[in-house]
DNA sequence: TTACCTTTGACAAAATAAGTCAACACTAAA
DNA sequence: TTTAGTGTTGACTTATTTTGTCAAAGGTAA
């Protein structure tokens, strides 16, 4: 389901670290993380470089996962979500040229 | 600054509707149309679409706006948003034909 | 003045998200 | 068969954000 935290999960094997272990380094409640793993509940950005930084592992491709998640997130069942990411790439392109 | 907001003020001056009028019709306050349509404050779904219906307007580039600006919102000075844009792309459109 | 118009800010209420906690079920080692 | 570890669940509280409501202001024109 998510890709963000199944990702994350499979880091923090990696790291071998229990959910625990990992979720009091990062100053959370294993409940938490355990669902955010699992993608019931939402991450966090902050959260999210914590535990990159905990995993020893490159944030931005996480960061990335996440913010495309938050969109997706917003888009789910929409009939017109792939023309509005167009529009919102359009117009993000442009901000970015113009410096808005 | 708000496409949306603009778009939709345009249409209700060429239907010739007065802000309390309109907001009247719609079945909100005119403070919060008006804060919408400059853009302080968001949208609705469901709003644009009854406001696309008074003013007879065509509903799909609206809703299009109307979520461009909701991604774009979540995106703002976010320095990987436009990978992220490009990411959330590609999974919508596996999503779409895988059925997912 | 009167009668409209839009905008503003302050506040209350409602909805969402985030945090906390205790208990459960499972596995494996002692 | 205890003990200690693992992850998961649900109920609950608290905090934050969003939304709704209202009154008043300032503008314009008859």
């Amino acid at each position: 389901m998510s890709t963000l935290g199944l990702k994350l999960r499979e880091l923090r094997e990696q790291a071998g670290l229990s959910l625990r272990k990992a979720a009091m380094q990062v100053d959370i409640d294993v409940a938490v993380l355990s669902k955010m793993e699992r993608g019931e509940r939402k991450f966090s950005k902050e959260l999210v470089l914590k535990l990159a930084d905990l995993y020893k592992a490159n944030s931005d491709q996480l960061v990335i996962d996440f913010l495309s998640e938050k969109v997706l997130y917003e888009l789910e069942d929409e009939d017109f979500g792939l023309e509005a990411l167009k529009v919102a790439e359009k117009q993000m392109k442009y901000k970015k040229q113009k410096n808005v």
